[in-house]
DNA sequence: CGACTTCGTGAGTATATACTCACATAGTAA
DNA sequence: TTACTATGTGAGTATATACTCACGAAGTCG
């Protein structure tokens, strides 16, 4: 079947696809492709009560894909790769090939 | 802030993430790698019960990430596009920088 | 036709997630 | 010291998700 490592390889790695998989979370990662933030600036550019977006900070983090760092009262997050935004590409055409489908699905009414 | 077409869309990608980011849903899109497979035969390979494993390929299909035929009795999966993979690479390095972060952290105790 | 296979789905339950509000901590600055 | 700012987190609630079991629909084969 599979052993516990590979279960727990594939548990890590589902994590880090969840952590992106919320719409604050991806604009969280979305907007980190500038440079690093900290959190007021963050909330505020997402549009999103700041205690929220700390966690939501928190889920990334401990999925690993972001890292941060203190300086004086403030967090700044970033993320630990770019490649997280290689993947927006692959997405951006799912989602472009699924519109495209559903629009056909919606001409045979 | 943001247009509603704007939010709309993010959450189309979002729920792309979401939609890997589960080890069962995780496994699927592994396997199908090699190319398309019945429902049936997914869940001997994943080890889960079928019926929840048909849940699974629901939410895919419903992110886009999968698309479905139907053969005879069977249903037959595959992935849209293998793009999907391509990101994988990214996710194991996410991963091992998390490792190793959480071994260096282990070694100052 | 009846027996069988493959699949999706309703119902129920258990668990997880998202969010808000209030509070505590840590650093800054007067 | 006191006042202020940035942040994380406990508690509570609402909603979403995952899973199993049982059933029914659709196609196959004798």
């Amino acid at each position: 079947m599979m052993t516990r490592d590979e279960q727990r390889l594939l548990q890590m790695k589902a994590d880090i696809f969840q952590a992106v998989g919320h719409p604050i979370r991806l604009a969280i990662v979305e907007l980190l492709k500038d440079g690093e933030m900290c959190v007021c600036d963050i909330a505020t550019r997402v549009g999103a009560e700041r205690s929220n977006v700390s966690r939501h900070l928190a889920i990334l983090l401990s999925a690993g894909v972001l890292s941060v760092r203190k300086d004086g009262l403030k967090m700044i997050y970033e993320l630990t790769t770019p490649c997280v935004l290689n993947f927006l590409s692959c997405v951006t055409d799912i989602v472009r090939r699924k519109v495209r489908s559903d629009a056909k699905v919606l001409a045979n009414l």
